[in-house]
DNA sequence: TAGGCCATCTGGTCCT
DNA sequence: AGGACCAGATGGCCTA
């Protein structure tokens, strides 16, 4: 199996960013998926350890972590505010460290595994949800709790523009010149939100 | 330098 | 039993 980070070179591939994920998801995910999948498949026919120097030498050393350990060492991947994705090199004599582990360990490694998997979907959905709130065009990028806090009080907006009947454009337009009662304790309040909307093309 | 945000690891709990 | 889900802990990165 190839080493994951020849597959990956984060920091030349902007495509591989996960600012915009949603909307090229395929070449990680895909890949990601054949390795889970080849670590499984691995697993199940061979003994754990020779499974678990398979996936040493293809993820990031996720042998070189002793439980309750200080996490992201130096072979973990992280995302800078930027948003992209940052894989630390590897080290040749750590790729090389003996596996003795117990199958405690292997069972954790991959539940370790499937943790950042489900992590990653989640994030995806963030990336998606992120596409569907507005923003203004310079705006940096939102970040989990802003998108779900902005996604609530745009949905709450939305539903008092159809139980209006107005036209949207003319209510947000009406929003932003008088200025919107805000109902609630909205984080985001709904001057900021009809702001950003006043940025959107009404057809 | 403190605070915000994030990824990751981890152990517990629930579900299939 | 194994996987999914969750929350706490931890450490890295970035910005004001």
């Amino acid at each position: 199996m190839e080493d994951i980070n020849m597959l990956f070179d984060y920091d030349q591939d902007p495509e591989f960013a996960f600012w915009g994920q949603a909307e090229h998801p395929g070449p990680f995910q895909a890949q990601l998926d054949s390795f889970l999948v080849d670590y499984s498949a691995a697993s199940g026919q061979l003994s754990p350890w020779s499974a678990l120097q398979d996936a040493q030498l293809t993820f990031t050393d996720l042998n070189a972590q002793s439980p309750g350990a200080g996490v992201c060492a130096e072979a973990d991947s992280s995302t800078g505010a930027d948003g992209t994705v940052r894989l630390c090199a590897e080290s040749p004599r750590r790729a090389r460290r003996p596996a003795a582990h117990p199958p405690h360990k292997v069972q954790r490694h991959a539940a370790n595994i499937r943790e950042r998997k489900r992590m990653l979907s989640i994030n995806s959905a963030f990336e998606e949800l992120r596409c569907h709130v507005p923003t203004f065009p310079y705006e940096k990028r939102l970040s989990k709790i802003d998108t779900l806090r902005l996604a609530i009080a745009y949905i709450a907006l939305l539903r008092e523009i159809l139980l209006s009947g107005c036209d949207p454009k003319s209510y947000v337009d009406e929003c932003v010149k008088n200025g919107y009662k805000d109902h609630g304790d909205a984080v985001w309040n709904t001057s900021d939100l009809t702001a950003r909307l006043s940025w959107i093309k009404w057809d």
